[in-house]
DNA sequence: ACCCAGAATGAATGATTATTCATTCTGTCG
DNA sequence: CGACAGAATGAATAATCATTCATTCTGGGT
């Protein structure tokens, strides 16, 4: 069968161009952690293969080990990437030399944790995923606590400035930064498992009136 | 070595005394899913073995299978196991018709949320292990979401009644609840996540200022 | 045009695991 | 006391998976 057509091009019907692409080591890398992420948020940490991951990549079974030495590994650099790259956006925003007004870089801050699309949901997944296991694996926990820890400091600090801008009496700083935090954590957690009774709308108004009746000032 | 004492008891101390034992069905379950419980806390849910829960639990690797026809199910069972205890205590605090003092019971609640001992750990382990997967598995999210559903109602049910009796202005119950709950959440994954940062003492002084914020009149 | 370092492949391997089921054992009831 | 229902066992099975590595292929350098 098939052949019909006297001409055949080089494009089999499937995940179509086949070519073997040769790429530098940190762009492999890379795309693996992305396919990694894809394939926890879908399947669940505990059910990722290393198939999986690669042909969510669209490479061969090989590459991960090539890359990675070995999948766990995999697994922890791209809990390590999503870890980074989320408190790393969280610093920036608190650092924000650019944002002036405190107000609005708390309301920056809400906005990046609460907002974005399914490209956070992803993130999410993953984030949870980790946790999930981080009781049971010091490594994972270690990742995790390293970059926590940086950003519960800039957010004490950020809390700080607001606090003596504001005169705010019977408010520490520490406390609420650890409370702020923790309800974030707990909002994500939410919209993760009961997205049904949780929308993001309502996750950001429940984290707008934590901060409103710690700053009432500064939030309106 | 050993018995060097002639005569021999029944009750050798560890897992030596290897007398097959009928027991009823419900009991077998119970002490396979508390065997389950002690497996993903200490080894994580995606290294958790039918070999290994059945040798926790002292028994024979068939045996899981024969009361829980599948792993799957008995890890089904299990997260239904802890959601129901964990859930079901809450409520019980919070219709707590013995505790006339809405002050008291808010109390008792935070008591049973973030005390505890190691037990405690076990089931938080458990706990978060399955929000992990929870994105990706839809019966999970259904058991978590249904005893989850009923314990918000109860709880805004509860700041209901305390708004009222305490003429606050201002807040709302259902906002409130979601974000109290949302909270305690957040803490347990730190207490999990992060043991050196937060302490279950400083985790209960931060959800006590929350509560304090919202009902100052009712919390000293 | 040709070469070759090393990137990429994927069939083969060996280890791990869930599940089955023939067999053994226990406690109960006649 | 004997026999039996069905609880419990664990060796065997079949399936899945991570990892290896001999081989193939690519793209830049000469």
């Amino acid at each position: 069968m098939s052949d019909a057509s006297g001409v055949v091009t080089e494009e089999p019907p499937q995940a179509a161009g086949k070519r073997r692409q040769i790429r530098p080591r940190a762009e492999r890398r890379q795309q693996l952690i992305d396919a990694t992420i894809r394939c926890i948020a879908q399947h669940g940490l505990s059910k990722v293969t290393m198939q999986m991951v690669t042909s969510e990549a669209g490479l061969s079974v090989g590459i991960a080990n090539l890359h990675f030495q070995s999948k766990d590994n995999l697994l922890k650099e791209t809990l390590r990437s999503v870890a980074e790259e989320y408190h790393g956006g969280q610093i920036e925003i608190m650092e924000g030399s650019d944002m002036p007004d405190l107000g609005h870089r708390l309301d920056a801050l809400l906005d990046f944790q609460l907002g974005r699309g399914v490209t956070q949901r992803q993130k999410m997944s993953v984030w949870f995923a980790y946790y999930g296991e981080a009781g049971a694996r010091p490594v994972y926990q270690k990742i995790v606590s390293t970059v926590d820890r940086l950003a519960a400091q800039k957010l004490e600090a950020l809390f700080c400035e607001i606090i003596q801008e504001g005169q705010y009496r019977g408010v520490e700083a520490r406390e609420l930064a650890t409370g702020y935090s923790a309800l974030i954590d707990g909002l994500h957690l939410g919209l993760l498992v009961t997205p049904r009774e949780l929308t993001k709308r309502r996750a950001r108004a429940v984290a707008r009136d934590f901060l409103r009746r710690a700053f009432p000032q500064h939030i309106c």
